[in-house]
DNA sequence: CGATCCCTTGACTTTTATCAATAAACGTGG
DNA sequence: CCACGTTTATTGATAAAAGTCAAGGGATCG
């Protein structure tokens, strides 16, 4: 069961926009970031992609994105037919796996939401509340968690510019909602706080329902 | 076969954000808007469906959107319980059901590059080249196609205000890209031109490949 | 310990949003 | 079918937010 894993160095690429897709892989250690690149250059960040999560489950032919390791990374490779010869095979996996597509789907909408609709420090704000869930913790809780990423890859992922980032990262220290710890450790000083700013839905459904 | 339809006149919801996800719709006729409120009333539109299309594929427990119709719309309603019965019982509807859903998330992500990194002139051109594609014309054609949605609902899924979405309209005429016709009526008049603005991704792999 | 890379901060510019005033399209009823 | 009222869109002037350019400061890694 316990396979062979593949290592990525840091910086390193996986799999490269417009590769034949004939693999999928699980990350068992590490950090990624999928990312999509511009004719002109200009990088957008889809999503990251950490420890437990896979890569590579929607694509046809080619992958429409390029996935580089942020840190050294761990990977299980498997061929794309054998894997999705056994999930066909199983009614759990496949509820499963629906159920990973769709959930992807899910952050890819609030994304959506975040990119299209919130200023800046509601981006950082609602990202760093994100990572912070991630990390298993309370949004109370003033535990310490990770930020493996750089602040361009913050800024490719939140539409933003790398300086904007890095002055609403100041700004949260100075006003006492963070506390950072380090370029990649930020300490929650005030959860509820961030929550405030990251604007997210709480579903104002009573506001809305004027018609019947 | 021919199950009866339901009619949704514009403006009105379909579903709401937050109602029992209990069942999945399929549009027969017409245009809806997929949309996601703010607690402080700013609107996001995920997307827009037409004839053809399914809503409610991916839902958990309850709607995460609100949709409305922007036109007249008749859809086909199917319970939820009996719709998933049918897929998983049906290994061709099973792929296709995975198949829609992944085409859904493909969406998505365009549209992160797009509000994520395009500019505004870029934003319309390309949703003006995805309507064109949409109503099955040509990249070369240079007939008219309907652009059924109020400015208010382009700007909410472009991530822009209808003022502006407005001035880019007015200067892609000028400039003679297109034509409008009334409001809700474009004439491609130079489609090459409307993909060069639109800036999307012909995938430069070459220029990125520099690591192994 | 030194070199590099990444991040931060400041000054200034650009883009897009906001506010406000028409103007054009649409729908309704006469 | 036309006139009127309403809604939706356009345009202009101004403001705000974020981007760009540039200089320095801190981490981090050999």
């Amino acid at each position: 069961m316990t396979q062979k894993t593949e290592t990525v160095h840091a910086g390193e690429a996986l799999v490269w926009q417009g590769d034949a897709a004939d693999d999928v892989f699980e990350i068992v250690e590490g950090a990624m970031r999928i990312c999509r690149i511009l004719p002109d250059g200009r990088r957008a960040i889809l999503r990251f992609v950490f420890a437990g999560e896979v890569i590579g489950l929607t694509e046809g032919e080619e992958f429409s994105f390029t996935a580089e390791a942020i840190t050294t990374v761990a990977v299980r490779r498997m061929r794309r037919s054998r894997f999705e010869a056994a999930v066909d095979a199983d009614p759990a996996l496949r509820r499963e796996h629906v159920a990973l597509i769709c959930q992807e789907l899910t952050a890819a909408q609030e994304q959506m939401v975040l990119l299209g609709r919130k200023s800046a420090e509601e981006r950082v704000a609602s990202f760093l509340v994100a990572m912070m869930r991630r990390a298993g913790l309370d949004d109370r809780s003033c535990a310490a968690f990770d930020l493996p990423m750089t602040r361009l890859d913050m800024a490719d992922y939140l539409g933003l510019t790398i300086e904007t980032v890095s002055r609403i990262m100041s700004k949260l220290s100075r006003s006492g909602v963070i506390a950072a710890q380090g370029r990649h450790q930020i300490r929650g000083r005030n959860a509820a706080g961030l929550l405030a700013i990251a604007a997210d839905e709480s579903a104002p459904r009573a506001l809305e329902r004027r018609a019947a």
